[in-house]
DNA sequence: ATGAAAATGAGGTGCGCAACTCATAATTTG
DNA sequence: CAAATTATGAGTTGCGCACCTCATTTTCAT
């Protein structure tokens, strides 16, 4: 056992900084909250007593001096399936968690529909100072993100990203590496068929996180397991009904299917045309998106594995980025990263 | 588009909470710091008008005015293999994450010796506020973490635990649960191997996180994978060298060896093995705890997928779990909850 | 009823900082 | 070199709360 001294050194205050900078601490204080009315060189003079004393500001002070709530505002799924259904709870949970300092108000946007999305972010009020928003790629979208960033309205993108706008962040996993990661399980647990097709279904390749996933699993598939035929990509706008009928098709077309892979939601009718069939357990199939339904599944053995991303910690990492990019903290990479989620019967949280 | 309006209810404050109750701003304060002098009408009526108010607590400004840091100490293992030196380091980071609030000194001891833990909590200075420690069951652990329970020191453990003790939190997987995925896994991948031979490493069975993983996989095993033949554990505490040994003779004993699991670390010893012996990547290898090593060992398929635990989420949860503890704030299950994470080599971070 | 004990009220202080005001000093410009 | 401009100092206020003191009231046991 051994021990660091129980010694206090005392935590340095913006005060210690005035002093040791030799300025009064209105200019220490006009320095460190960027005000007008300071020389670079007395400016330099305070930043060097900063890093001396090893000075940060102590948050909670600050925050309450400050004496203002933040304003952020998710801008989330109108019509939302259950995924996004669960973020939308997780951001109301993280609304009240984070209250006083940040008050959270959530807007509904037909997502899918760029036009509404870029009015949405384009008549943003002013009173925001941070917007999360499920994004996708467009050029009017583009735009509105520009400029809510250009007036000093900080953007984060949650779930499906915008990566050539200016938004400062991207709250959501690396949709590549998760259907990569749906082949690799795919050929693994396929180890035993020496051959077959897969189905593939997706909500809409249109969307990119749907297109993105899809690419990976296909690239892995080609070059790893290439014993195995996967099938065109059938749309089913994540619809039980539409998905259940795609499932069906596949099934009566090609007796020998080994493999299923949705990409989207919807997965209560590729149950249903599994079990119709009798072939549920015979099929691998891997789902994305950690449900009820998922869950209920996975533990039947019906869906051998589920590739989830967190929605709670989304929704968490999506406010704590936000409050840290507003109040000029460090954020933590490590802390923010969205894991690409794998669960069995038995990790099942 | 639908918004909630821009009204700012204005939070209320303590002195809301008095007006309201019909007490003085110092009886409500005597009231909600569990202060004596407050007859429990008083105190009810007070308690009434925190719930019809909604009521928190500003934990910035609590936290300001207490003017006094919180004291944590985490006890780790001295001699630290990488996973229990990544720990610490998250540790450290976490450290400088959370002054001023808090202040976390880290003290070594070798909690593989219960007598040497458990006079570590023994003898832990009265001013730490609590505790957060890599526990073995052991009566006199238990007592020791009892007496700390008792005395008002809060205690949580980290990564292993001591079940029947006082903690009041476990921050941690839950190792039989890691165990059976492992088992699924192995299962699940071994699915062309008809049947064969599977070996097991383990550091130490001693050690509860490892007998519990062990448990786990041969109950899997067993039950749902009779096929193949678990093979006895060995242990080699951890040790490369050893691992080393133990690796050359399984292959040897067994040339048509399909599975390896090694639960615990040293995994270089092994891949040195199988090197050797050129049979890396025709068995398929589960390890545990993701290090610099078994992600390279990923990357070039000789593993097969590393079952981890977020050595970084522990050490952050094992601090904010303490902080909300000492502070009387609410914890978020579903944050604190580690996840038995499935790493394959698309998914890694 | 009476004294002791307990409960409550009133008020103050300070935590570290943001955000001001106003006076004074230093610097730049015409 | 004076006037205009800019930089700086000194000081104040208040955020919401914890924690303290001291006076006053209420409650309870005798």
């Amino acid at each position: 056992m051994n021990g660091e001294g129980p010694d206090l050194p005392r935590r340095a205050t913006l005060e210690d900084v005035a002093r040791e900078a030799g300025v009064s601490l209105a200019t220490a204080d006009r320095a460190l909250n960027g005000r007008p009315g300071v020389r670079a060189v007395t400016r330099a003079r305070i930043e060097a007593a900063v890093t001396r004393l090893g000075y940060r500001a102590h948050p909670a002070a600050a925050l309450l001096a400050r004496n203002r709530s933040l304003r952020f505002v998710f801008l989330l799924p109108a019509n939302a399936n259950s995924f996004m259904a669960s973020l939308e709870a997780y951001v109301r949970d993280t609304a009240v968690a984070l209250a006083p300092e940040a008050l959270i108000d959530i807007r509904h946007v037909d997502v899918f529909d760029p036009s509404a999305l870029a009015i949405a972010l384009e008549t943003m009020p002013a009173q925001y100072d941070a917007v999360a928003t499920v994004a996708v790629e467009h050029p009017r979208v583009r735009a509105a993100i520009d400029d809510l960033a250009a007036r000093g309205t900080h953007v984060v993108t949650l779930v499906s990203d915008a990566p050539t706008s200016q938004r400062f962040h991207y709250v959501g996993i690396d949709n590549p590496a998760a259907g990569r990661t749906a082949g690799s399980l795919m050929g693994r647990f396929l180890g035993g068929a020496a051959e077959g097709p897969i189905g593939v279904i997706a909500g809409s390749l249109a969307l990119r996180d749907h297109a993105e996933r899809h690419f990976g699993f296909n690239q892995v598939m080609a070059t790893e397991y290439p014993r195995f035929t996967v099938l065109p990509v059938l749309e089913g706008h994540d619809d039980p009904a539409r998905n259940r009928a795609h499932a069906a098709a596949l099934l009566a077309a090609h007796p020998d299917l080994v493999g299923l892979y949705n990409i989207g939601a919807g997965n209560e009718g590729i149950a249903a045309a599994l079990k119709e069939t009798g072939r549920a357990q015979k099929v691998v199939w891997i789902a994305h998106e950690l449900s009820a339904e998922t869950r209920r599944l996975l533990l039947c053995d019906v869906i051998a594995t589920v590739i989830d991303q967190n929605a709670g910690h989304e929704a968490r990492s999506a406010a704590r980025v936000l409050l840290a990019r507003c109040s000029g903290a460090p954020i933590n990479p490590d802390q923010e990263r969205i894991r690409i989620d794998i669960f069995l019967r038995d990790n099942l949280p």
